[in-house]
DNA sequence: CATGCAAAGGATAAACATATCCTTTTATCT
DNA sequence: AGATAAAAGGATATGTTTATCCTTTGCATG
C-alpha cells in the first residue's frame, strides 16, 4: 500500500545507513537497491529536500544519511518523497459531515493512522539491528540447512 | 492508502446496505455516493463478478447486495476490485531472500497485514449499525450545539 | 584555473489509474 | 411483438505515477 517511489526511497535510505560516513552516488544505490538509476535521482533529490539525506556535489560527492539511524523513523523517508494523507473531512463534502466523519471514513482513516504509526515507531536503525536469515539489499550466503 | 477505485466501492456497497431489498440503479448510486456515474458502473461490473452484489438488468432492475452485511467484510469489497497484494518475496528478486523477507520488507508487509486485519474485521452492518453524528452518504440533520 | 566528477533540474516518454462516451445485450411491461 | 429500462461491454480520453534522457550547476583535485 506505500508507492513504488516510498518503497525505493526506504532501500536508498538502509543502503545509506549501512555505511554512515561513506557517500554514496546516485549510481552505486542504484546497484545495491536495484531501482532504476534515473528515477533514484529523483527520489534523492526529494528525500535532500527533506533533510533525510545530505546531498555533496564533485569528486567523492554523494549522498549520506543526514539523520542518525536510531532518530530515523521509516515514517520520515516515506512522507518525505510520498506523504501520508489522512482523511480529515467528509470526501463527499457532505456539508453536515464536514470534519465528524461517518464510520465508513473513520475505519479506512484509522487503517491509515494504523500504517503511519507502524512507520512512526519504525526506525532505519532497527531494521538493520534485528537479524533475520535475510540482510537487507544483500545476497547473504547465510543457509537454511535441511 | 487505499485506491480511489476501492473507495467507490465501499460507497456503493454502503449505499446498497441501507435498503438491502431495493434495487438500485448506477443512476440512483452514483447520485447517493457522488461518484462519477459512468465510472461507477466499471466498479459494480467488478462487484457483480466477484458476486459482492447480483445484478438484475431491464425494468426495475440494478443492483442489490448479494451478501448478508453482517457477513460482508469491507476487505471483500476492495478484494473485488482492487486486491490487497502481500509481499511475498524479495522485491530485490535475491536469490537468497526469496520468501524469507528482510526486515525491510517484513515491516512493509507487517502494515499490510494490519490494514488487511482491520478491513476483514470490519463488516458493512459494523458501518451502518454504530452511530455517530455522521451517517454514511447523508446529509443528516444532527446539529452540534455550541 | 582547467578538468572531471557528481548532483540538480528540465523535458519527454511509457505505463497505469481514473473518467467519459457509445453500442450491445437482456429483462420488463404493455 | 414493440417499446423502454437498465446492465454489460468496448473504445477512447484525461491524469498521475513511474521511468528515461539530456543539460546545467557546483565541487574537488591537479
Amino acid at each position: 500500500m506505500i508507492s513504488q517511489t516510498a518503497e525505493y526511497a526506504l532501500r536508498a535510505v538502509v543502503c545509506l545507513a549501512q555505511n554512515p560516513d561513506k557517500p554514496y552516488t546516485t549510481a552505486e544505490i542504484a546497484r545495491w537497491t536495484k531501482v532504476p538509476e534515473h528515477y533514484l535521482s529523483k527520489v534523492l533529490l526529494a528525500l535532500a529536500k527533506h533533510e533525510v539525506v545530505f546531498s555533496k556535489k564533485g569528486l567523492h560527492g554523494g549522498y549520506v544519511l543526514a539523520q542518525d539511524p536510531e532518530n530515523l523513523p521509516l515514517l520520515n523517508v516515506i512522507n518525505a518523497v510520498d506523504p501520508i494523507k489522512h482523511i480529515k473531512s467528509c470526501p463527499l463534502k457532505l456539508k453536515t459531515h464536514g470534519a465528524n466523519l461517518c464510520r465508513l471514513h473513520q475505519r479506512v482513516n484509522e487503517s491509515i493512522d494504523m500504517m503511519e504509526d507502524l512507520f512512526r515507531t519504525s526506525t532505519v536503525a532497527l531494521i538493520l539491528s534485528e537479524p533475520t536469515q535475510s540482510i537487507p539489499l544483500r545476497e547473504s550466503i547465510t543457509q537454511v540447512r535441511a
